[in-house]
DNA sequence: AAATCATTTCGTATATTTGCGAAATACAAA
DNA sequence: TTTGTATTTCGCAAATATACGAAATGATTT
């Protein structure tokens, strides 16, 4: 083995993954907008969350940056719903995480295949 | 709906254990421990790992607070395993929060039923 | 062009997180 | 009791996260 080592890909991305769902407000979002089909305009959302509207927007932000939601621009309104593709991979990393179906032998690697990233 | 609304046990739950999943080393140390029946000792883990002695300590105290990891004393070391009840507790929250198998009803509750706990 | 509405960004304050090395702790063996 | 080994705690510094209100933005309507 190699002296300096890197996290693969795989266990980076579970921990930002994890990091976008620390939050109560944002898991409360994403549980929301994940029911079939739902979308949400932040002016819904602070109607029922115990935050201010700048707060608000600083999570959906957040959760924008991890990929985990997009938000569609219907004026005056923004749309917000789950980004499908990136919550089923969310969905695949955090099941093999969950139940020992990654490698342990891949979640390290040697520095030099990712310096050139 | 009342004014003042807290979020429920099981959104706070899914977010401190995301929080304690949001770092890489963290990660990785609970992907190595998940293995069937793998335990280590603290010394193991940092010749692996990019970080000191002192801030893997700070990594794991995290990890046995969020209940996922438990040490047993085996002097002159310490052996760190999985917390297998809260594990399985962790991977039912994630499941049925990735699979929308979570009432949006039960998000939230009155403060009122909150504040006597 | 001005007014309006929903949302975001900015400035600020505070708290938490992450990291390190040095010192402290806990325990067993000499 | 002293020594040695493994681990944690402490003190510090730097970076990040959270929150708010005020101001700015973007787009439509008057």
């Amino acid at each position: 083995m190699s002296d300096k080592l890197e996290f693969t890909q795989e266990v980076l991305e579970l921990a930002r993954i994890s990091k976008a769902l620390s939050h109560p407000v944002r898991i409360y979002i994403l549980l929301k907008l994940s029911k079939m089909d739902s979308c949400c305009y932040s002016g819904d959302l602070v109607e029922e969350l115990p935050i201010g509207r700048s707060t608000l927007s600083r999570h959906l932000k957040e959760l924008k940056y991890a990929g985990l939601i997009q938000g569609e621009i219907k004026p005056p309104y923004i749309k917000y719903c789950i980004n499908r593709k990136n919550w089923e991979r969310a969905k695949k990393l955090f099941a093999c995480f969950l139940d020992n179906d990654l490698q342990v032998s891949n979640l390290l690697q040697e520095t030099e295949s990712l310096i050139h990233l």
